[in-house]
DNA sequence: TGTACATCAGTGAACGCGCGTTCACTGATGTAC
DNA sequence: TGTACATCAGTGAACGCGCGTTCACTGATGTAC
């Protein structure tokens, strides 16, 4: 890269942070270019050298979040011997959760109300979204590849007419995950997702005093449901 | 009521059912006083005679949400005998989700992001917000008393560390909840909620063909973990 | 090492827009006697 | 039934604000010969 790609590099990354900044402060639906501009000493039209549009910033944004939390999922899930199905899924969940509370308004980004007036382009959400959903889709495909994947008899088949698909997007050769895999995929992550949406938004507030250790019991139970049981410690 | 307290009722109403309407095509974000007075051919001064600020209104059309969304609930619990609880039960979740797909938006309002700027008055918006809990926690407690809730080992005691606590409303009479109730009140609640987030953000799109179905099975198999098991119908 | 040119970051002025809120006011609707 | 007054809905002008985007431009940084 020449010095001028390095400049240009740092300066994107500084109208990001600073964005992430003031949306901290004032919600996702303050990303405003003159806000920025000012904070970063400069004119606002300035910042056109950089992004395009409003839109284009908040898509990148957007791109961001959801790799910056695929990311902790993927490592928190290599954290643990790959065959550690168990542990690696927790870890998993742990990472998503301590994600969306680190980062509170990226989450609400991704998962909350879309900004007004702002419309997705979904060519670069979609696979930026499904990043993230891969890495719990990876564990439970491998675990039943090992034979360690036993879900309760109510969770052992998909219900006939309920439809699964994952699309296949450009460029992506694996092979059609089995159906038990993309189920279990897509109930095991609403768990997660209603905890942590009432959670974020403040409606456990005044009910839950401990939502860490509901969350955590919540996730065992799950990982029981789908036979990935806590093993007891062996003797000898 | 006089005459001019009527007129003025069905004015404040008309207001709410025109932001209602906006916030359905432009979202939550898009209450806008100006774009009210526009469509009532009204000036925007004139919609002070009604709310005393624009949050004012904000924090009405919260407040119906939630009265909006219980009544929804409660509706269906009671149109199955009482002593049916797990009818009662599934009733009440479909009702939910039924709810929030026919009105996306006030879902928005009361469970996805904060509208920007605006800040809920939780003197008004807590009790509101308790009003649809409160009728799972009864159906669960009714259950409880009838001797009926028979949980799960993992969902048959609190985990000790929980801490939950429902506080008392100025006003409430009543007796505090058994802390199963209300554990299972909440974490029947989050499947509940994070099924619908996901579908109502469109995060299913592309995976889950058949949504309604999928929701229908979870609920079964969350009424069941509870010990509400669908009885197989007898035979003589 | 020096010159000629292209690239690129950033400026300042301007455009047009919509917003919430206040104010002093007009005119109609209701109330008391 | 008529008059005097109070209440209330609604108006129009104005205030001050912030927003995204466009445009023609300056001046510095890099590149080719």
């Amino acid at each position: 890269l020449s010095r001028r790609e390095r400049l240009r590099e740092n300066t994107i990354a500084e109208i990001k942070q600073i964005a992430r900044r003031q949306m901290a402060e004032n919600g996702t639906a303050a990303v405003s270019l003159n806000a920025i501009a000012r904070e970063l000493e400069v004119s606002t039209p300035a910042l056109y050298r950089y992004f395009s549009s409003r839109d284009d910033l908040v898509t990148a944004l957007i791109a961001d979040a959801y790799y910056d939390l695929a990311a902790a999922m993927e490592t928190a899930s290599q954290s643990l011997p790959q065959q550690d199905y168990r542990g690696r899924l927790m870890a998993t969940v742990l990472a998503y959760r301590a994600w969306a509370l680190a980062h509170p308004v990226d989450f609400e980004l991704i998962y909350g109300n879309p900004i007004p007036g702002y419309h997705a382009p979904e060519a670069i959400t979609t696979p930026a979204a499904r990043q993230g959903f891969a890495v719990i889709l990876g564990i439970l495909y491998q675990a039943l590849q090992a034979g360690q994947l036993r879900p309760l008899p109510e969770y052992a088949q998909v219900p006939g007419d309920v439809d699964l698909l994952l699309p296949e997007l450009p460029g992506d050769q694996s092979d059609p995950l089995p159906g038990i895999v993309l189920y279990l995929g897509v109930v095991g992550w609403a768990r997660v997702h209603g905890l942590i949406m009432l959670e974020l938004f403040h409606h456990s507030q005044g009910v839950v005093g401990d939502t860490a250790t509901l969350y955590s019991h919540e996730m065992e139970n799950l990982l029981s449901s789908i036979g990935l049981k806590l093993e007891m410690p062996q003797a000898g």
